[in-house]
DNA sequence: ACGCTTGAGTTAAACGTTTAATCAAGTCTG
DNA sequence: CAGACTTGATTAAACGTTTAACTCAAGCGT
């Protein structure tokens, strides 16, 4: 390998002259600060980052911690990350905590262990960060104090309600993933308060027996809004099993908006993440909190984005029942 | 930051014995070693991994290019590469290279001026990798020279295609999403090649017109085979809008066992990858190398498994098929 | 002619480890 | 009991940068 030490003596000139000039730092004249460019570029120079990391203690390397790697929307935001990231000359070193809380923790440490210098992370659901040495960056849902930035989830889940409630939905299902999960009781509780009062809204968990949707569902229920697109192909699914058409019989929405939510038939409506803004602002707080800007964009929200297809339809007139299409 | 150095002024002893001590490698009295040691852990302290990276030459950091982060199985591979790497006491580097054959040498470069001991690259079709200086593990299908271990495309395009031809379709369209991947096409390569004689299979792509499918379906293919569970799902949302049902009409069938194969109705007979073994043999062979055991492992396969769901039946008596002999 | 500033570089220390070379005792060996 | 190992620890160099402090000469105003 070749070290700012080869280019000093093959110039003839002290190594400090050759940091100075590569980092545009000291005072180093034109003429010469042009030369030792010109023969780094030529000999294919690159900087030693550990040496570097060692003397300025920091590293150039930003942790992502997700709470499971397999989570659906972990592509979208690595790569906004990533991109993000590598503008701004930086690595992004990935954790996984393997969706447990204790992981969580163990795989910050060993980030920080690494010597990251910042983190970025996409926090576990009521789990509680440890206060750490380097800054940190959270996404999660409005409703968590530690959050940095989330998408507004409370409020598209009252924008996919309203939408619902608009083209005339009068009693309607509300299906949710695992009430464990902050951000998914955040869409369940957006999309109640939206529903005005004279709108029977009732609240399923899929961690229940998934009968009792198909119950509501006979009992007149004209809609089921679910905080996943995942999930709403699931219900999808359950409802052709039984014979129910999808807009025809019940309207159906997602959450997310997913690849398959436009592959799916009907085409899902559903509400959109902007998960590349979101990232971008961890991102840039977090390199704001780096630089010592300590501004305090404490608490931003990214609004979502109700995305009509064809999933959702004005409800049929008589009450529901089991209706097998023409 | 508590280094090597306090310990040892601490303990009234040179920083070399902490050192020692702490690798378990030159001589230390038993004592003495567990006396540092035990302090060592007291006082929390963390060795710099970027002082030990300029003294060793080596960064313990590995990193991970994908094609296109979003890539629906890059969940996964992350998850089995970054666990597989944290039991080594490796880190994960990620870069993206956005889909383009350019930003892969780039973001390879990248990585490589980062100091990452070794690459596991998941290769862009048909791209070559320039020479590295440091060992590389590449995962792509076995007909790519390059490749380290792969799963095996075309023996599960095979295995679904034998399972069609078993049940007794006899008309089939192998339906790929683009022709330049060479897994798609190595796919598609090893169901033709596992359909016998007497067998009429016609090949399509998606970047064409969807209607040549739809074609070819009013002309009597019973099974379609497609190259992607997205793809079947777009496949079967097609066919429910012109009336064909799945499975009884026609069979379909995916590739890759995303999680929406068992959330469609009906679920999606597939062929599944292992990706966590793939990834814990390219990290194998990737951590083997960074030993000097060059072990030539190279070129291994693992194989696919055929799940078979709902979305495949016997094909239906149907008066515009012209008959043959079996 | 004098001290002052300014521009252009150099010197040398420091970052926190690892590791080869060295050393001081004590223990064998014959 | 002298030399030869062995054991336990120390010294000091090295890894490749950055950076504060310093030198040296030239230009400048008074």
């Amino acid at each position: 390998m070749i070290g700012i030490k080869h280019i000093a003596t093959e110039l003839g000139v002290s190594v400090a002259t050759i940091s100075n000039a590569l980092a545009g730092k000291g005072r180093v004249s034109r003429e010469l600060g042009e030369r030792i460019r010109r023969r780094a570029e030529e000999l294919g120079y690159r900087p030693s980052l550990a040496a570097r990391a060692l003397k300025q203690g920091r590293t150039g390397i930003l942790g992502l911690v997700m709470p499971d790697l397999t989570n659906p929307l972990f592509p979208r935001i690595a790569q906004t990350v990533s991109i993000a990231a590598e503008r701004r000359k930086l690595g992004v070193l990935i954790a996984d905590s393997r969706g447990s809380a204790d992981e969580q923790t163990e795989a910050v440490r060993r980030l920080v262990g690494r010597g990251v210098d910042g983190l970025l992370v996409v926090k576990q659901r009521g789990t509680v960060l440890e206060p750490l040495p380097v800054p940190v960056a959270v996404v999660n849902t409005a409703s968590d104090p530690q959050n940095t930035v989330s998408a507004d989830h409370a409020g598209g889940g009252a924008l996919v309600a309203r939408h619902i409630a608009d083209i005339g939905h009068r009693r309607v299902v509300l299906y949710g993933g695992d009430p464990v999960s902050e951000v998914q009781r955040d869409r369940i509780a957006g999309m109640a308060s939206a529903l005005e009062a004279g709108i029977r809204a009732r609240v399923l968990w899929s961690t229940g027996d998934i009968a009792h949707l198909l119950n509501a569902v006979e009992q007149g229920a004209t809609a089921i809004l679910t905080t996943s697109d995942l999930l709403a192909l699931r219900v999808r699914s359950a409802l052709m099993r039984v014979g129910v058409s999808v807009p025809e019989a019940v309207s159906l929405t997602g959450f997310d908006d997913l690849p398959l939510a436009t592959a799916m038939h009907p085409a899902l409506t559903t509400v959109a993440q902007n998960v590349e803004a979101i990232a971008e602002r961890a991102i840039e707080s977090l390199t704001r909190a780096l630089q010592g800007e300590d501004g305090p964009d404490i608490g931003r929200t990214v609004a979502m984005r109700l995305v009509v297809r064809e999933s959702t339809a004005i409800p049929a007139f008589s009450p529901n029942r089991r209706h097998h299409h023409d």
